[in-house]
RNA sequence: GGACGAUUAGCUCAGUUGGUUAGAGCGCUACAUUGACACUGUAGAGGUCAGUGGUUCGAAUCCACUAUCGUCCA
């Protein structure tokens, strides 16, 4: 891009279109803006700042869930850039195992081809080109967001480098006795055919029936036993009856043998603590293969365990079932068992169902053998970081959650049975022994013989997101060493949502400590879930969800960006609806404008942009003698830069925009401006009219750097207007303003009474219906000496912002034909005979005069209340004494203003 | 069943360790269209801070209970 040719003034019209295009990613990135450089760390010793982008999944495209987040996280870095930081935000995306998979089995479905027509190798190129062509979507998407990665160092989880620590770690923990293989009941999508962790299993409530089925005793014909299951097709499997020993109605049951309906099996009735004896009858069928808990009845009583469901949800018995869908064999069976006369009675009962949070089907509790991680031993340290606050959660409620689950933590099942994917690096010799090792050849060299078969199955698409901090900075093993890993390890923030706690955040604390021996970030930041604007979650099916890049074409990136943010407090619900993005479209209309007058202001008092420059460069606020106004807007800036910089040590980003917004609209547009016009339209000298539009622009050019990381499209585009800048250099990369407590502490009570006094008139003349044209005549009696002199210098500025011929007043009678007022004190009146009504005015004042009775009573009250006299802190009763005195003195004021009126 | 969060104007939300006559945006009403801006300005109406009880000189704010909604975990 070549350098723009600055023009004196902005455009007319704001164009998001033409200046989020100017300022766009491919620009940055061409000229490296936002690469971070490790030796600017350790040779330089600048402070590392560091954000981990949570990897989208490679099939996913844009959703308002990923324009907060990264909004957010843009948010942060580009502040940190800005106050000095070598900033790095680490980009990526993730292989999505099962999504993946899905995605490219449906497409072969539609070729006529299953992955196992065309094997294992032949389908993961399907995959690999399938990723080449649509998986760079998201990032592009990304991209137009405006945010600031370093995209250098972009990594896949299927990367090379990141496979290699993948295969790495899971040696590491094998070796460590961390990893292990065994056969467990675990959670089985029959859709993915897969196993899936506990954590990728939603519970949801379901309505179903409960099946009351009676068992013949074996050796007392006639006597049966009943049990309640959910389940009525799994009695297949039955191995055994259980009942609790403390219930005395089955005492003399245990020990006795049932026959299980249609399969005609003998099996023990047992005693076991586990039996609830409320539920139902009190006596449960074991059915080891199908339910966890009965698994574990079942390794107690040394049962069998009789699988009757397969892979595909369907029926393997030996009873006539067999082939047919678990729900099918459901409805089946409660026929058959009718007909048999073991059916008791049927009532409905909700309750939770694991379902597949990919496939959205109920999971199937499968007994197979799957790779775990043990992960008591991880939890400990991992519990130990967050309760001592080396990590910090944002909101800090989330802590409980995460408590809550390192205390009841479970092993984590890994082994997933796809293709696409980390294949588990296991290899098995021809006795079935396991041997893992880096690859074929190291895992010969351990067996001492190359009659080995490698394990079929993948690891979940988690092992590798769980060591993000570490692959993204270039770590493989545990002796990596460079300087990316010393300079910005451990990282700084991480923006996530708090959906992937478990999923992620935990295991990472968990990695970064075992893996590193350090926690892989500081502070977690956990976003809002963006809903609809009826409290419904955002839904392909529901079809309520927006998408960003047609938000982004109607109301601008910036404006998505600034609406997200002001809508979405720490630790809530957002309801979005896309036609609040007005708000931040109006906010960036609004800032254009206000450039252009300033820049108009610049154009009539200097004779061309270099004499700008020149008086512009030298330009300090700190040596001028600036004016009233002036003052109270560099108090009033400074004030916000203040808070600005604490929101920010807070993370309280929804309050930052809030104060950018207030600022400029409520005080730089709404007061100084207007002031500005009025100012540089008197009698100033040429040097006064510069300075004063020097200071405009100073102000202009700090709100620009603030709002920067927020807006980073239009805050550029005007920031390169404001001097002549090369499109190389960005106010991304300029220096954040800092609050100076001189300007904080600046005395600035005689422009806030002209605001009070301005407001008044302004409201008194609308109370009375002043023809817009007609300026009213005003008079003023100020109560001291100080105010007075407010009064006389600033006549132009209360004349054109209160649109009225104000005059000071030393006595002299009051104006009978006046609607009167009190502003801290001094009387005002405005006169305007015949606009008037008496009646308005004394039904006006008698309003008033109520209003500010009652609330001297309950002063009153207050001040002679012993117990609060004798409690409250000492400034707080001065400051409700002063309100007092106030108050009746504009109560005194008022009632001789009505005295006069009825005279 | 357990844990956590929410309940403030018609709607969406602010409200720092208790010291306001409770704020904003949108919406609504009225007025104003050639000097930055109608993607605007100015003014205005609108609230028993979910309910009950308690602590306190003083509660939207702290405590207890109740109601409703939401999230996570059984």
């Amino acid at each position: 891009m070549s350098d723009q040719t600055v023009s004196f003034n902005l455009e007319k019209t704001y164009n998001h279109h033409e200046v989020e295009d100017r300022w766009r990613s491919s620009h940055w990135e061409a000229i490296g803006s936002f690469h971070a450089e490790s030796s600017r760390v350790l040779d330089n010793g600048k402070t590392p700042y560091t954000v981990l982008m949570p990897p989208p999944n490679v099939t996913g495209s844009l959703t308002l869930g990923h324009v907060l987040n990264h909004t957010l996280q843009d948010i942060f870095v580009r502040y940190n850039r800005m106050t000095g930081h070598e900033a790095l935000w680490l980009p990526g995306t993730d292989h999505a195992g099962i999504a993946t998979q899905t995605v490219v089995e449906r497409k072969l479905k539609h070729e006529g081809v299953t992955r196992h027509d065309l094997g294992r190798k032949e389908f993961l190129d399907n995959v690999w080109q399938w990723r080449e062509e649509y998986g760079g979507l998201i990032l592009k998407q990304l991209r137009r967001l405006g945010i600031s990665c370093d995209w250098r160092r972009n990594l896949f989880t299927m990367d090379e480098r990141a496979s290699q620590a993948v295969v790495n770690a899971f040696i590491t923990l094998y070796r460590d006795g961390l990893i292990y293989r065994g056969t467990r009941i675990i959670n089985w999508c029959p859709v993915s055919q897969t196993a899936l962790s506990d954590e990728e299993v939603i519970m949801k409530p379901r309505r179903d029936n409960l099946v009351y089925v009676q068992y013949a005793l074996a050796r007392h014909p006639g006597r049966y036993i009943t049990i309640a299951t959910v389940r009525p097709e799994t009695i297949l499997g039955d191995v055994a009856i259980a009942v609790n020993p403390k219930d005395p109605r089955y005492l003399d049951l245990v020990g006795e043998l049932a026959i299980v309906p249609v399969a005609g099996r003998h099996i023990p009735i047992i005693a076991d603590d586990y039996v609830d004896i409320e539920f139902g009858t009190g006596a449960l069928k074991i059915t080891p293969a199908h339910d966890a808990n009965d698994y574990e009845v079942g390794k107690r009583h040394n049962l069998q365990a009789i699988s009757v469901v397969g892979k595909d949800g369907r029926m393997t018995d030996d009873f006539g079932y067999a082939g047919m869908d678990r729900f099918d064999a459901r409805t089946k069976i409660l026929k058959d068992l009718e007909e048999l006369g073991n059916l008791v009675r049927v009532e409905e009962y909700e309750h939770n169902v694991g379902y597949s949070e990919r496939a959205d089907v109920v999971v199937e509790p499968y007994l197979s053998e799957q790779w775990f991680v043990r992960m008591s031993p991880l939890a400990e340290r991992a519990l130990q970081v967050v309760n001592e606050g080396d990590i910090r959660f944002h909101p800090p409620h989330w802590i409980n959650t995460y408590r809550h689950w390192m205390g009841n933590i479970r092993d984590w099942c890994i082994s997933r049975q796809l293709w696409w994917g980390h294949r588990i690096p296991a290899w098995y010799d021809n006795e079935g022994k396991v041997w893992v090792a880096a690859n074929y050849e190291q895992a010969c060299h351990l067996a001492g013989t190359d009659k080995l078969f490698q394990d079929d199955d993948v690891l979940d698409t988690w092992f590798s997101s769980w060591l993000w901090p570490l692959t993204t900075l270039g770590w493989t093993d545990k002796h990596s060493d460079n300087d990316d890993l010393r300079s910005f390890y451990p990282t700084d923030t991480l923006v996530t949502g708090p959906d992937i706690i478990f999923f992620w955040v935990a295991r990472m604390i968990m990695a970064g400590l075992y893996f590193k021996g350090e926690v892989p970030f500081r502070d977690v930041y956990f976003t809002s879930i963006i809903r609809d604007m009826k409290g419904r979650k955002l839904s392909k099916s529901l079809g309520n969800s927006p998408d960003p890049i047609k938000v982004m074409d109607t109301y601008g990136t910036d404006a998505l960006r600034f609406t997200i943010i002001y809508i979405a407090p720490l630790g809530q619900d957002v309801l979005f609806g896309e036609e609040k993005c007005e708000l931040g479209r109006n906010f960036a209309t609004k800032i254009w404008n206000a450039s252009r007058l300033v820049f108009m202001q610049r154009e009539k008092h200097f004779g061309n942009h270099d004499e700008f420059s020149a008086v512009y460069k030298d330009f300090n606020p700190h040596s001028e003698n600036v004016d009233l106004a002036g003052k109270w807007l560099l108090a009033a800036y400074h004030d916000m830069l203040d808070r600005y910089h604490t929101s920010f040590s807070q993370f309280k980003v929804n309050d930052i925009v809030r104060l950018l917004y207030d600022f400029f609209r409520g005080d730089y547009c709404d007061w100084y401006l207007e002031a500005l016009k009025v100012m540089l339209s008197g009698d100033l000298t040429r040097q006064e009219a510069q300075k004063a539009v020097c200071l405009a622009v100073h102000i202009l050019e700090g709100f620009l750097m603030t709002l920067h990381p927020v807006m980073p499209f239009i805050t550029d585009e005007i920031w390169h207007q404001i001097l002549h800048r090369p499109s190389v250099e960005s106010i991304a990369l300029s220096s954040m303003p800092l609050p100076d407590p001189e300007f904080r502490g600046l005395d600035v009570s005689g422009f806030t009474l002209i605001q009070k006094l301005v407001n008044e008139v302004r409201s008194l003349r609308s109370l009375f219906g002043v023809p817009h044209n007609r300026e009213a005549e005003i008079l003023l009696w100020p109560s001291n000496d100080v105010d007075r002199q407010v009064f006389e210098v600033n006549l132009p500025l209360i004349a054109a912002l209160g649109q009225c011929i104000p005059k000071v007043m030393t006595d002299g009678e009051r104006p009978r034909h006046a609607a009167g007022s009190v502003v801290e004190g001094n009387e005002l009146f405005v006169l305007l005979e015949g606009l008037i009504s008496f009646d308005k005015e004394r039904v006006r004042l008698q309003k008033e005069i109520s209003n500010i009775s009652s609330f001297v009573a309950a002063l009153g009250r207050k001040l002679s209340n012993a117990g609060f006299v004798d409690n409250a802190p000492v400034e707080v009763i001065e400051k409700e004494r002063a309100k007092l005195k106030e108050a009746e003195d504009n109560l005194s004021k008022l009632n001789s203003n009505l005295t006069v009126l009825n005279d």
